[in-house]
DNA sequence: CCAAAAGTGTTATGCTTACACCCATGC
DNA sequence: GCATGGGTGTAAGCATAACACTTTTGG
């Protein structure tokens, strides 16, 4: 910024007395559970838009850093505090919260399938009742929330595409039919079986945990993603 | 963002009484002038950082969207009007303005090299001088800038590799060399003519104008971009 | 033995890369 | 005629996409 500008002498208005906008981020937590992607949203108990689904989020303490932010609504509001975060866009429409101005930093979040279970919602007394929604069978939205989680959608289906974060929203071990249908349920389309696996197991990031998932059928072998891949996935790079 | 904070009742303090940071935009102008990838920067003339150069930028209007507020700060500065921007990454370390809490929201953007001679650089009175450096020879950088402009070059780097928005820093007609040395010089490593040319030319997003560079030697075909080109570009799809 | 999901290979096509010489011009 | 940058083709390797049947288990 031209931080010369809160240093230049006093004219017509001090620097500091331009009006200063809040600041809050606003959390996408994605999850895929019972073959959905689904999203945390919380139904709002006040006006404005009361009773309407929004996504969590709160203001950005004057001390505090932006993905801290983050982690500290997330945690206060679910418990949950080992996630997957990154910064998907700053929101800034004048006119996004009818009561003022309000610039929100919106962040991408990913919990994995068995987080999900422990995870205890929170919030349930004025932040209203949380809960997860199928991404393909969204409640209409407070705010201009459904035009930030569209962009949310499509950075994670960027992300799937590119890289091998689709591991984030499984539990630690998994059978490849069920990473394909992460993919598949997130891209929106039917993936090749063969293709699929041939990819996935060349990218050389999977392991096989030796444990078999029992089921009413042919039991699958189960997969871990390697340490490897973990970091590799932080390099944005070409993956399938 | 828990818009819903908002309107919760006052409890021990009033959701509008927390302390407000200060938002600003910061605007990494890129431009390609004799085979060097260029970046505008001003010299500070007040503390902190007094004479040390830093990116252009400033406060956020109240009332005006940061993609708003960018183009206002880039033509009060420079004067143009009418170049690509996109929103790169916010910036909220707590620290990253000694003067108090300062969160920049980071707009990344290509000039053509023929609108860089028509550029007149403004604000020699308090701005203090503008200029435009060599990305591989940047001076001390105010702030935490040299971490933005590394990021705004990754960015660069990466949307040259999968759109076609290489010809946004040049003129609007260039030769194969030209666009070519771009290329180099962004991504910083040498590139095979006729690979390069090869890729171009079946991106199908050039067109010969039917003139020609006439110089020193071999005189070479000109082309533009298509329509089409700039449209594509827009869809964030692999591309040379 | 039947239903259901797991698992497995081959071929054709297109993209990427590596690589070296002739061409047109100005001086 | 020579120096300089403009311009061109081919072959090998690799990734992608399309496609159908057998295996293993539980009930």
């Amino acid at each position: 910024m031209n931080q010369s500008e809160l240093s230049r002498p006093p004219r017509a208005s001090y620097s500091y007395d331009y009006p200063r906008p809040s600041v809050t981020v606003d959390i996408i937590l994605f999850t895929f559970h019972e073959d959905r992607l689904k999203v945390l949203l919380i139904r709002r108990s006040h006006a404005p838009f009361a009773d309407r689904w929004a996504l969590p989020g709160g203001f950005v303490n004057i001390d505090e850093d932006l993905e801290e932010a983050a982690r500290r609504e997330l945690n206060e509001e679910t418990n949950v505090s080992d996630v997957y975060l990154e910064q998907l866009y700053t929101f800034g429409d004048p006119d996004r919260d009818p009561r003022g101005r309000v610039i929100t930093v919106a962040y991408f979040a990913l919990l994995s399938n068995d987080q999900v279970n422990q995870l205890q919602i929170r919030g349930a007394s004025d932040a209203g009742e949380a809960a997860w929604w199928d991404i393909y069978a969204l409640p209409e939205l407070a705010f201009d929330h459904a035009r930030i989680l569209h962009y949310a959608v499509q950075r994670l289906r960027w992300k799937l595409e590119w890289t091998a974060l689709g591991f984030l929203l499984l539990p630690a071990e998994f059978t490849l039919s069920e990473l394909q249908r992460v993919y598949e349920t997130v891209l929106h389309e039917p993936l090749d079986k063969r293709n699929f696996r041939r990819k996935m197991l060349a990218a050389d990031v999977l392991e096989e945990t030796g444990n078999l998932r029992e089921g009413d059928h042919r039991p699958a072998k189960l997969y871990r993603f390697t340490a490897k891949a973990i970091e590799l996935e932080q390099a944005r790079r070409r993956f399938p």
